[in-house]
DNA sequence: TGTACATCAGTGAACGCGCGTTCACTGATGTAC
DNA sequence: TGTACATCAGTGAACGCGCGTTCACTGATGTAC
């Protein structure tokens, strides 16, 4: 009954890897305690010498996932194309958690929603310094547009039903960022100047 | 106990409009029967009466929530503004249905499913007829990318607990759209030209 | 290295609670004369 | 218009179930000699 001390290590880890991926496909209140520990081999009772409690859980597996995002490529443009290629949409498994729990994610414990918000900055920083733009304020201002655009796309695209609707929303998005992308540093200051203007 | 066929009529008017907003700042799962037929003077054994069953609650709450969405005016940037408004933010009660609920939203049963659907593809014809761009497939295209930047800003504005964080992600999406709506109809055409030729 | 013992990870029955749903009942509404 | 009756919207107790959590127990692991 008893297990060794690597086997505890390897448990935990396993619990939380189980726990993501199940939150991910299911969302947070369908998927039971007795669920996560069948899944790794255990029975539910055993739950309790890992975590305190369920929402316990939640909070760890959701900073797990979110700090197991893949380190970004060098490049926006190609970052948000990664994401928006239809394969990530087909399966919540491996997909965004963002957009797999969003909505869910806000209403649970504040251990939950300091994980979330403490991601959201880091990912802003690092889209940040992989954006174009002529100074800071133009390329932290690209990262979360294109960022915002994305994540929108994803959710929309798993809204539907329909996969052909899918297909056009993460497709039409995928190619509006791409003219949105070539826009040149020139226009875009021009753009800053009206909008200083009061014209924009 | 009986009541009135008028007042029939309203209470269903009620319990839907009730359930809407108590579904969009709680969520689904989270909200019982019960909580709703309260929150409109009522028992919960009455329930049946107006509903086949919670789930039948929960598709008909949605279509109803999607199908009023207030007219869009005449502008894409003006609509996208709004959204983008801080204030939406704030209250989840009156804000967009698909930010609230968009996660949870996608694991119910097929009734939500299709009622989501067709919004969605309402919701892109809409917008698309008040889009800027030189033929019909650049407006759709500017409807479903705008729509995406809205809808991802406003999930993303709502995780973050540091309201400056959420101003920020608003603010910034409002702005770079700005940016992008500038954008001339030449540069477009030039990109798509570059895209074609497979440089994009 | 081998043996005796303490520890404690994991088990599975049990508890308490809340929720969706049902149902016998009540009394106001609507109807027929 | 009044009166007697049928209807049925709403009530609230009760049921069944599933879930989070607890706990006495088990037996393999780790330790001390």
């Amino acid at each position: 009954m008893k297990a060794s001390r690597e086997q505890v290590l390897e448990n935990k880890r396993a619990i939380l890897a189980a726990a993501a991926q199940l939150f991910r496909q299911r969302g947070f209140e369908s998927v039971t305690v007795a669920d996560v520990m069948k899944s790794v081999g255990l029975t539910h009772g055993g739950f309790y010498g890992y975590f305190k409690s369920k929402d316990d859980l939640i909070a760890q597996a959701l900073a797990c996932m979110l700090g197991h995002d893949a380190a970004p490529p060098a490049n926006l443009a190609v970052y948000a194309e990664r994401y928006l290629s239809p394969g990530r949409r087909a399966n919540a498994v491996d997909g965004c958690s963002v957009a797999a729990l969003a909505s869910e994610a806000l209403r649970q414990t504040s251990g939950a929603r300091s994980a979330m918000t403490a991601w959201l900055k880091r990912q802003i920083d690092r889209l940040s310094r992989i954006s174009p733009g002529a100074d800071e304020a133009q390329k932290r201002r690209n990262a979360i547009g294109t960022w915002a655009s994305v994540v929108g796309a994803v959710i929309m695209a798993r809204m539907s039903d329909t996969s052909a609707l899918s297909d056009e929303v993460l497709s039409e998005t995928r190619a509006w960022l791409a003219v949105q992308d070539s826009r040149s540093p020139k226009l875009q200051a021009r753009t800053k100047r009206r909008r200083a203007r009061g014209i924009g």
